[in-house]
DNA sequence: ATCATAAATTAGATTAGTCTAATTTTTTAT
DNA sequence: ATAAAAAATTAGACTAATCTAATTTATGAT
């Protein structure tokens, strides 16, 4: 079994080997575990030794398909938890992360698999975020960037990139929730700032920043 | 904030102290915790600094107001979890202890309280153990063991003194379940064997050492 | 190609929690 | 009261995970 510091650099080197198809860099996991650079060279080599990541020399590291699939069962049991505690114990989206960090360490198979069963086998979390299934398979989504999107164009809110409890508390402020239908009345030149009818609903008016946040799928 | 082995040790000892008035000895907490009676002593003097328990020299040692309050609490989160795992997830009385060992580490203050709120409020847990309220007030409940009963008595199988899967199975197996209501049909003389009568349903026959694992409540 | 900067590794310590072996203290039995 | 047995503590080591400071290696810019 894998402690959880090591569960912690699993996902960590996961979520950064994602975003490029190169090595990962010692110093960008450091940064993302908030420890020191020696700390992760460490780490590095115990789990080099476990044969949880695969080093090419001054090109960064990479998971192996043995590290990987750990890494995906713990995003899939943070997801999962974060489903619960949203829809059965009634948290906001913006107060689960950090329970769903501690919840994720917990080791049962069986408990998981029955949770999955209870939420209804949810595809994504209240984030939008897609959840692995057993098999560590991720439904394949195709969401653009509101920022991206033009004047006219009509879609549904089905994610955000920034998960940061400030930046969701002004989602509910606003009144945007996942799965509104929205579209964009106009666009300013001078800014980037998105005005958007929700949903034959309200306007709202949101900057380039927070367009540059949410998900839309066609 | 305190350790899983910290917490483990508060838990084992309020657990012996609750055994006797007395103190509890280090040799006793080293075979509950499954460690050397010299990592105990190392231990101690760290709770003992943290205000956790106070040591009367050779008459053993108990826990303070602070570290009894953190042991209940623990063991609330334990039994709340045990609840949530039979009640919702469908597991079996005998399959959740392991798993509520960990769950009962996870700190979140609103966690908790919001899983009692969505199990009702639960007085005690599937084994018939008592769950104390936010504030650790136990409800006080008045049982006794069968073994201690008489023939002709009747009542209400309200919990176990032994929490092992081999005897919880057992007890499925021969269709004795919490909440039954049975009566001691007679004892046998020569090595106190119980027969009881299951509400009216069938009849069974159990061994002193079972009888002397149940409670019954009047 | 050389020098400056950035990144990574090594060396040496620290803390939590554990161990074994040795020693001391306490309890129990004669 | 004394000796034997049991319980507790101390001493010294180990592992996991971290740190700081020093050193080495790699990158990049002129
Ligand atoms: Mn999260
Ligand atoms: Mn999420
Ligand atoms: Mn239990
Ligand atoms: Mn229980």
């Amino acid at each position: 079994m894998n402690s959880f510091t090591e569960e912690n650099y699993l996902k960590a080197i996961y979520k950064l080997q994602e975003q490029s198809s190169e090595g990962v860099a010692n110093s960008d996991l450091a940064k993302a575990l908030g420890v020191q650079s020696a700390s992760v060279t460490a780490m590095l080599k115990k789990m080099a030794q476990k044969k949880l990541i695969n080093y090419e020399k001054s090109k960064g590291f990479r998971l192996t398909d043995k590290g990987k699939q750990i890494a995906v069962n713990i995003i899939r049991k943070h997801r999962l938890w974060e489903v619960f505690l949203v829809e059965k114990l009634g948290f906001g989206w913006d107060e689960v992360h950090e329970i769903a960090e501690q919840l994720e360490h917990i080791h049962s198979e069986a408990l998981i698999n029955r949770l999955d069963v209870y939420l209804g086998h949810p595809k994504a979390d209240p984030h939008g975020d897609p959840i692995p299934n057993a098999n560590g398979i991720f439904a394949k989504s195709k969401s653009i960037l509101l920022s991206e999107t033009e004047k006219g164009m009509q879609g549904k809110f089905v994610g955000v990139t920034d998960h940061s409890p400030s930046f969701l508390t002004y989602l509910d402020k606003v009144g945007l929730s996942l799965g509104d239908t929205i579209s964009v009345k106009s666009i300013e030149d001078f800014d980037k700032t998105y005005t958007l009818q929700l949903k034959g609903k309200k306007e709202i008016t949101v900057s380039n920043k927070v367009a540059n946040s949410l998900l839309i799928a066609g």
